[in-house]
RNA sequence: GGCCUUGUCAUCUAGUGGUCUAGGAUAUAUGGUUCUCAACCAUAUUACACGGGUUCGAAUCCCGUCGAGGCCGCCA
């Protein structure tokens, strides 16, 4: 199959994404658009981006919005398109009305499509016929020998109509490059209507137009389209038209195995960035599905993806999305960032959830916050407690290894920022301990803590003192100290080590929240 | 209902006639390291949809059955 690819010299190659803005930019059409970018990225080809916008009802230029700024986010850079300009264009269907009358008039002159005034009963009344005798559902023909009369006749009354296709009865046969050749009988669709008017193309006429005239040799697009080749096929011949080469991507599911969709949770790709997802996280998610290496690597950047791709490694079945992977990459991501990206990272997830303030007043929206921010000094907005960007660092490094997605990192440090803890006194006792044994280990710890003094409150030497009281009051069971510990510091049952949390929260906080776990424990 | 596509662990997949008593990853389970959680390491469990052929030999080739998905709009 890669022969024929090889046969095209690098620069030729040209694919194109062309969404409609109907609706947020979601997964499964990134995949489709990665895989466009991808492919022309390996050949050294155009990357364009069409807007079909044909349907005016439906389109809205908020949901072009949405899907530039997704692109452009991933990194999906395009060549040519709306607002980027191009030798081919406009890029937007809208705009392009006069280029496809020539065509559309040039085809009503030939007679290869005509009027048709059929109504929608009329319509709906064949098609219920058509299922009754178990035929396939294509148009009567009724209106395909009208006289010229009868056509002006009816045009000048006004009459609804649209433009359809006088489909030519043959086997249509085409190769797709991933799945070897596909046939179908255009009996089985018929005369379909390809335009409302002179002005007006419906999708599949107005793609064989673009593509024609952006010079695209290559459409990548979901297997979904598999029905619509043979009709675009058979349009692009009566145009006259060379049509490109196929390559029909595998579908992405929901667990339930049906086309991954909103109800999946199939949102905009704007909200896996405000989720926490990191770029490459998801770019490398994506390209498995569909997609695998000669080899058993599982972590791959942009540029070793472009560099080993290859439509070889494409499979053909479609895959279900798997959330716990991409919340596995996503962690691995996570884990190669230095602790300071980290945290300039996660700071607007910490800004959002209220638990810090800056001194600085800023226009933007907090994802948007920039880098020279993070030199200043933040403060808890609970209790107005200073933090320097290195304590924050700090505090997100405890749970570097624990993120999967960003926006956990809110309630994972929430504590460090609070004024007062809430928890019930149960999750205070480990394990069969009675409530006695803790309020003794908590007085000992606030005793033992006490003494340290605040010029050797760190890490190692905590570490070395609570073990050895440890070891006094549970002999080989630290958990008898270090659990109610914890939890007085963090009121969590799962947390970081309570050492490390003990030198960022400070000597003063420390017994605080001691004090506090001990009137939670004698509470009723 | 018609047409098209597709079928290896729960999920993503490797595998193109012998090296497959089927490999990797995620998930799950167990164990290891300073309480918990995570990370890391180790171990384990789980699959060639079914039935016929062809062949000395089939996950791999052929036929049939079954399953799954997609499309049948004056949406794209």
């Amino acid at each position: 199959m890669t022969k024929e690819l090889k046969l095209i010299s690098p620069g030729e190659i040209r694919v194109r994404f062309a969404p409609s803005p109907t609706g947020p930019l979601h997964i499964g059409s990134v995949r489709t658009a990665f895989f466009n970018y991808l492919f022309a990225q390996k050949e050294q080809g155009t990357f364009v981006l069409r807007i079909e916008d044909t349907d005016e009802e439906r389109s809205k230029p908020e949901w072009e919005k949405d899907i530039i700024e997704g692109l452009n986010w991933l990194g999906f850079q395009f060549q040519e398109g709306p607002g980027k300009g191009g030798n081919f264009g406009p890029y937007r269907q809208s705009e392009r009305k006069e280029i496809y009358k020539k065509y559309i008039e040039k085809l009503l002159k030939e007679k290869k499509i005509y009027y048709c005034f059929c109504s929608l009963e009329e319509l709906e009344a064949h098609k219920n016929y058509l299922i009754g005798i178990g035929q396939p559902l294509r148009y009567s023909e009724k209106c395909v020998n009208l006289s010229e009369q009868e056509i002006a006749k009816n045009l000048e009354q006004g009459k609804p109509c649209v433009l359809r296709f006088k489909t030519p009865l043959k086997k249509v046969i085409f190769k797709d490059l991933l799945r070897g050749e596909i046939e179908q009988d255009s009996e089985n669709f018929g005369d379909m209507i390809v335009a409302r008017d002179l002005t007006t193309p419906l999708y599949n006429l107005a793609l064989v137009i673009d593509d024609f005239e952006m010079k695209i040799t290559h459409i990548i697009r979901g297997e979904d389209h598999i029905p619509n080749t043979p009709k675009q096929i058979l349009l692009a011949e009566a145009l006259g038209i060379e049509p490109p080469k196929y390559i029909h991507l595998p579908l992405i599911l929901g667990p339930d195995k049906t086309k991954l969709s909103k109800r999946h949770g199939a949102k905009s790709v704007l909200e896996y960035k405000k989720d926490g997802y990191l770029v490459p996280a998801i770019i490398n998610f994506l390209v498995f599905l569909g997609w695998s290496p000669k080899t058993n690597k599982e972590i791959f950047s942009l540029p070793s993806l472009i560099q080993e791709f290859s439509l070889e490694g494409m499979q053909k079945s479609a895959a279900v999305f798997n959330f716990q992977k991409l919340d596995w990459i996503n962690g691995f991501y996570i884990r190669q960032k230095s602790k300071e990206k980290l945290t300039e990272l996660c700071f607007p997830y910490l800004i959002e959830a209220n638990l810090i303030e800056t001194h600085f007043e800023t226009e933007q929206c907090p994802f948007a916050c920039n880098i020279e921010l993070l030199a200043q000094k933040f403060r808890a907005k609970e209790t107005k407690e200073e933090f320097s960007f290195e304590r924050l660092v700090n505090i997100v490094e405890l749970y570097h290894e624990r993120l999967k997605k960003l926006s956990e990192i809110s309630e994972l440090v929430d504590f460090f920022f609070k004024k007062k803890l809430i928890y019930s006194k149960e999750l205070l006792i480990w394990k069969n301990a009675e409530e006695k044994e803790i309020k003794q280990t908590l007085d000992k710890l606030k005793k033992t803590l006490g003494k340290i003094k605040k010029e050797n409150w760190e890490r190692k030497n905590l570490e070395q003192v609570l073990l050895k009281l440890a070891g006094e009051i549970g002999e080989r069971d630290r958990g008898k100290l270090l659990w109610p510990l914890r939890v007085a510091l963090t009121g969590k049952k799962a947390s970081a080590g309570p050492f490390e949390i003990a030198e960022i929260l400070g000597k003063e906080k420390t017994l605080e929240r001691i004090e506090q776990a001990k009137k939670i424990l004698s509470a009723d």
